[in-house]
DNA sequence: GTTGTTATGTTACAACATATCATTTCTAAA
DNA sequence: TTTAGAAATGATATGTTGTAACATAACAAC
């Protein structure tokens, strides 16, 4: 079984424990994203699935297929981007937190990673003085990767 | 003499003295911005400007303005929401900061901040850390402001 | 006044995203 | 095991954001 059909499985066993379905539709557009090493754009996968897969998928459909996947923490939306990328974490049982994201502007490999308790915790009061609520701790930031930097 | 006047003229100089011209229309994008307790998109700013004004703002033309107003450090553009706003510091003589941002994903007010030197230091640390690189110190986070988070 | 530069006009289209209603597929209860 | 309801997908249309490419106009400096 090959690392990808284990994260596939583990991912639909989640989705049945959370009383939905990883329909072949949702697993092959995962899949492209799991397969991917950065970020794509909703329309980029549709492009992936019609090729790589001889059925057609409408850009509508990834939407709706993509806004499932995010609610069931299997991908993440980059809205810095409007990209998307699999979780890092989504072959772990445990309960992940919130991310955040370094994104190279030049060619979309994103990291995802946890900045620390306390600088996190600084920003919150911050913006609480600003008298502000954060809607999400996701927070995104505009970089370049090792390799882009270097070229 | 009108606090917006002052503004506009504040920022011909300031274009001036950066040897670039504050144009006619340039000046009615700004003021537009300038008038807006939100982030407005271009092309709610192309609308304004055709009501207001009797004359064609064509879409291409406003994001060129915007393009040249954001050089000037005249506006800002928040990634996150697409949209623009003036800076807050436009009257001000002192250089200015990268400036962080909290927008409010209900209606687009947005509070334009500066996080401390030290939570930046450690942003920037952790980072390094993961061997990116910030391509800019802009931050940007989704909010609720208070009265959207009231209601 | 010519010339080079900057600004704007115009058209077309690429890229990103959602609304709406129809149809199919699945599931669970009768 | 049929069937009603829910969930998923299909299909079409349209809305929103942004850029490419080339033309013309305005201006400044020589």
């Amino acid at each position: 079984m090959s690392n990808l059909q284990k994260i596939l499985s583990h991912a639909e066993r989640q989705c049945h424990a959370n009383g939905s379905r990883l329909t072949e539709k949702r697993k092959k557009v995962l899949s492209g994203l799991l397969q991917s090493d950065r970020a794509l754009s909703a329309y980029e996968l549709v492009d992936y699935c019609n090729k790589t897969y001889d059925e057609t998928f409408a850009a509508m459909s990834v939407y709706r297929i993509l806004e499932f996947l995010e609610q069931e923490q299997l991908v993440h939306k980059l809205n810095l981007a409007n990209r998307y990328v699999a979780c890092v974490h989504i072959a772990c049982d445990h309960q992940h937190e919130v991310p955040q994201f370094l994104i190279c502007t030049d060619c979309q490999r994103v990291k995802e990673f946890s900045i620390s308790r306390s600088t996190l915790g600084s920003i919150k009061r911050q913006v609480e003085q600003a008298r502000f609520q954060l809607v999400s701790e996701q927070i995104e930031l505009n970089c370049l990767c090792g390799s882009c930097a270097a070229a």
